[in-house]
RNA sequence: GGAGGGGUGGCCGAGCGGACGAAGGCGCGGCGCUGGAAACGCCGUGUGCCCGUUUUACGGGCACCGAGGGUUCGAAUCCCUCCCCCUCCGCCA
């Protein structure tokens, strides 16, 4: 949530930042300052004659104790009441409807992003290992792991539809041992891990911003308000809503395992092969609180974590610095870590790392205080260390071999009593 | 699912129609005591919003005792609805 101080006090510039990510929300940002003014106008107003009415009404009650009633100055105070009351439902409505549109503008992208329109704007900012050269046609990943018989997306689809996928023995405990490995890593750089629920409450998507304006990609539980988690990153970041917290506790590191939960309404026909895009994944999620100071550092470091995930995986990879165009709702600035994948001859997102500023922690009330007891927003970070089932994708392709079997990575071998390759079953 | 108990300031906890932004304690800040500290004593210490000014401060106003509605001239306090938490029983991994 942007703070309306600053856009009444940096209309212009607000609105001109707010435009680089498209201008459709210049114009929502036009329509909360006329809201605002109205509001304030009305909220002056109802404030001037309630203290009318609670000086006066004082003075009812001093007369009425001395047993002096005053029939007229009683019937006044209804007359007074109830202009206020009309007045009330005014402003309660203008609050309404400011605040929602408040809760649908994006953050500001911060001054260091490319502006740009979507994802083609993109600034690669370094890439590292070199994509394996194959002297043989590289196979998508969803055909190696049907032949491995790892992977098994019929029998996903019988029991839940597209979108879905059944992973058997390595393929099962590809996924723990991936998701162990990540662990431990961040757990050795300081993060705390947690393991948190997985259904949450409305009020947390508001906090995360995927609420109100991004029902539509969430799973909802109608009967108990209850939405399935479409990142980690939301339970995480609201492990401290509206909590104060001591300036010396900060920067909080948290590291999560959850699976995800995503409807990918309006993606149809992108992607329906494979692992890249399922209504349900895995994800280890890194969340950072930090002080404003110091975030963008935080964020450099994140980065770095994440990308030590795919490093130790010797997988090559580019991190890319999002467009304003591109940039997700809560974010002021975000990398994306994308890891080369053979059959698609590119390289794709395996990881999001965001600095969001204020913007969550405005939604959540999320603050820390200093020592001489001044009081303001934390910043908030997220990212992806990594998305377990992208990067199993790019495990199989990456270390196949021409007679289909793949080479586990060398770091991901204790986790799998030894294992070095998968082979093909024999049929 | 059944029965009961609760939600009050950063935290604990009292209040149960006006004198209540709310006792007391903890915590925090200041001062005193001390060689220094602990303990002790005294003083201070909520948040949000609006308006104004001499605009990182001060003054005024309004709101806030889980949320929303109602009764009343007046509600933390009475009534209704909802939400949440806890305990016991049932069910259950």
């Amino acid at each position: 949530m942007l703070d309306l101080k600053l856009i009444r006090k940096n209309y212009e510039e607000v609105r001109r930042r707010l435009a680089t990510r498209g201008e459709e929300y210049a114009k929502l940002l036009d329509r909360v300052y006329e809201l605002d003014r109205k509001k304030r106008e009305v909220q002056k107003r109802v404030e001037e004659l309630r203290a009318l009415l609670n000086r006066k009404s004082k003075e009812y009650g001093r007369l009425k104790r001395e047993g002096k009633e005053d029939e007229n100055l009683k019937r006044e105070l209804s007359e007074l009441k109830a202009r206020l009351q009309e007045l009330e439902e005014e402003l309660r409505r203008l609050e309404e409807e400011l605040n929602d549109l408040l809760l649908r503008i994006p953050n500001l992208p911060h001054p260091s992003v490319p502006v740009g329109r979507d994802e083609s704007d993109n600034r690669e900012v370094r890439r590292w290992g070199e994509p394996p050269k194959f002297d043989f046609e590289p196979k998508p990943h969803w055909e190696l792991g049907e032949k491995l018989g790892i992977l098994d997306f019929e029998r996903a689809a019988k029991i839940s539809g597209s979108r879905f996928v059944v992973k058997r023995g390595l393929g099962a405990r590809l996924v723990r041992a991936l998701v162990n490995f990540m662990l431990d890593l961040h757990g050795r750089r300081g993060y705390e891990e947690v393991y948190v629920p997985h259904l949450v409450r409305p009020e947390a998507l508001i906090g995360t911003g995927q609420l109100p304006k991004f029902e539509e990609d969430l799973f909802k539980c109608e009967r108990d308000d209850l939405y399935l988690i479409p990142t980690a990153e939301v339970p995480v970041t609201n492990l401290h809503r509206e909590e104060i917290l001591r300036e010396e506790d900060l920067p909080l590191y948290y590291a999560a395992y959850t699976p995800c939960y995503r409807r990918e309404a309006g993606s149809y026909g992108r992607d329906v092969k494979g692992l890249i895009r399922l209504h349900q994944f895995d994800k280890v999620e890194l969340v950072k609180i930090t002080k404003p100071e110091t975030s963008y550092e935080e964020l450099e470091k994140l980065v770095a974590d994440a990308e030590r995930v795919l490093q130790e995986l010797e997988l090559p990879y580019r991190v890319v610095e999002l467009c304003t165009g591109d940039l997700g709702f809560s974010a002021a600035k975000t990398y994306d870590l994308e890891v080369w994948m053979p059959s698609y001859n590119r390289y794709r997102e395996v990881s999001s790392c965001s600095n969001c500023e204020d913007f969550q922690a405005r939604r959540m009330k999320l603050r820390y205080k200093t020592a001489d007891g001044k009081k303001f927003f934390c910043h908030t970070l997220n990212g992806s260390g990594l998305a377990v089932g992208r990067t199993l994708a790019a495990i199989l392709e990456n270390y196949q071999q021409e007679d289909g079997s793949v080479v586990i990575p060398k770091a991901l071998r204790p986790y799998l009593g030894g294992i070095d390759v998968i082979k093909p079953q024999k049929d």
